[in-house]
DNA sequence: CCGCGATGTGAAAATCCTGTGAAGGGGTCG
DNA sequence: CGACCCCTTCACAGGATTTTCACATCGCGG
């Protein structure tokens, strides 16, 4: 994904042009955006009820209120994206508006379709600072927990000790549990590269992990190999071979 | 103050064009910003280094390569602000541009004022983003209260006396209790923007909030550090190791 | 049953990462 | 202008981790 998905955002669009606002709003419903038509601009204070993402409006129907207005609406704790959409402008204008908080300035005649891109772009940069912490589900398989959010793996609560690439190999693998997963993909996801002929990296780390998670999960088989093809995530509690009676 | 004062910016403008990029760079040093004047566009990765708030370019100079530039550049994990300023295009394209992630599209001709207003709004508009996603609740830990209110740490009503990016540091880290926080994602949070290869801010702030933790709150242990990966913050009291009885 | 290549194993070697102290630059304020 | 604060960068040390290597085992086909 090159940029933020266009999620749903609610709009209002205040403009008395009704061909303008006609096109525009057929566009806006085939993204599937919420959006009030405004004909008359009403006061701030109603638009802050709206707690609108966005606004597209032209300051020609706000007459020589216009800079107060904008001020006013660009000026309030949790301020929409502004986007002013009018007719002719001089460059002091247009640096005025944006000065005074608006986000973007298109000038008339224009197309609906970019007037719906800038909003766009203006909305997915205010939301780029803002929810970055993604909420990692853990991933559990027999004793074994896996929660991204530590990079780690715990057993009954306590860490196994893995390492950042022991970890990221663990993951990789019960990310599609049950399933093989060749060795030039395990390579090219946990390393980030091709690989090398003869490397013997991944094995190393399968046997680390092994040794790990015996010691944490003793009685359990998580990995298994497929010779000549790659690994597999699959918890087995194992049989007990040596000492008699260690189950109960 | 109309709204967010034009805080100093680190601005990029990649353009061969001399007489723009000359009187652009005079209205430049006027409103204090530094500036990086580049007559032909480098890797991604050399801007990435600069560490950017933004950058203004004409796609002009990237021939057919355009495209996957405005994508890689866009794409990054902490990436500019990115205003293209370039000649005649169509609509298809400008809206093309905004989706890969571009700010905004300016036309040239244009006036080297208007550009700045409109890097200076998209730049406002990122840095509103960032502000309202952060609540002024204080967090709590151990004898530590944070209070971003007042972009300070508290014990038992004392001031620890956090500079403000020490404060920051903390808050983020603070506001994932319990959770391991990636170095770049502190990076790209604290200081808004993407990593260097080889830059210890991090290190070396994460040693200074330490030492005046242990100071304010001595026998307690805030931050953890997770090799290879980042930082937790995880108030715990520590074990006396100077007396002999720790362990039995 | 044999051979060859793939995999398991253990340890040494090379690399990378973080802690730490300090120097240097840029900015602010009196 | 000078003092001070804060941020950045550098260099080095000590570990932790990763890679590499040599050899033992194992699986599969002939």
């Amino acid at each position: 994904m090159p940029a933020t998905a266009p999620a749903a955002v609610r709009l209002a669009v205040v403009d008395s042009d009704s061909g303008f606002v006609r096109v525009l709003a057929k566009r806006l419903g085939a993204v599937g955006w919420r959006a009030q038509l405004l004909p008359t601009p009403p006061p701030v204070e109603e638009l802050q009820v709206m707690r609108l993402h966005a606004i597209v409006i032209d300051t020609a129907l706000l007459g020589s209120e216009a800079w107060t207005y904008i001020e006013h609406l660009c000026g309030q704790a949790a301020a929409p994206v502004v986007v002013i959409c009018t007719g002719p402008s001089s460059v002091a204008q247009r640096v005025r508006g944006l000065r005074l908080g608006a986000d973007d300035w298109v000038t008339k005649p224009c197309h609906p379709e970019e007037v719906l891109a800038r909003v766009e772009a203006a909305v997915r940069r205010r939301r780029a600072g803002e929810l970055s912490s993604q909420p990692i589900e853990p991933i559990v398989g027999g004793e074994l927990e896996i929660r991204p959010d530590m990079f780690e793996a715990f057993v009954g609560g306590r860490a196994v000790g893995l390492t950042r690439r022991e970890f990221e190999l663990l993951h990789l693998l019960a990310a599609a549990p049950g399933r093989v997963v060749p060795r030039e993909r395990v390579y090219e996801r946990v390393w980030g590269y091709a690989m090398a002929h003869g490397d013997r990296s991944v094995d190393v780390f399968v046997r680390k992990l092994r040794k790990k998670l015996e010691a944490a999960s003793p009685g359990w088989v998580y990995l298994h190999t497929h010779f000549g093809v790659g690994y597999r995530f699959d918890p087995q509690e194992a049989e007990e071979k040596e000492t008699e009676e260690v189950d109960r």
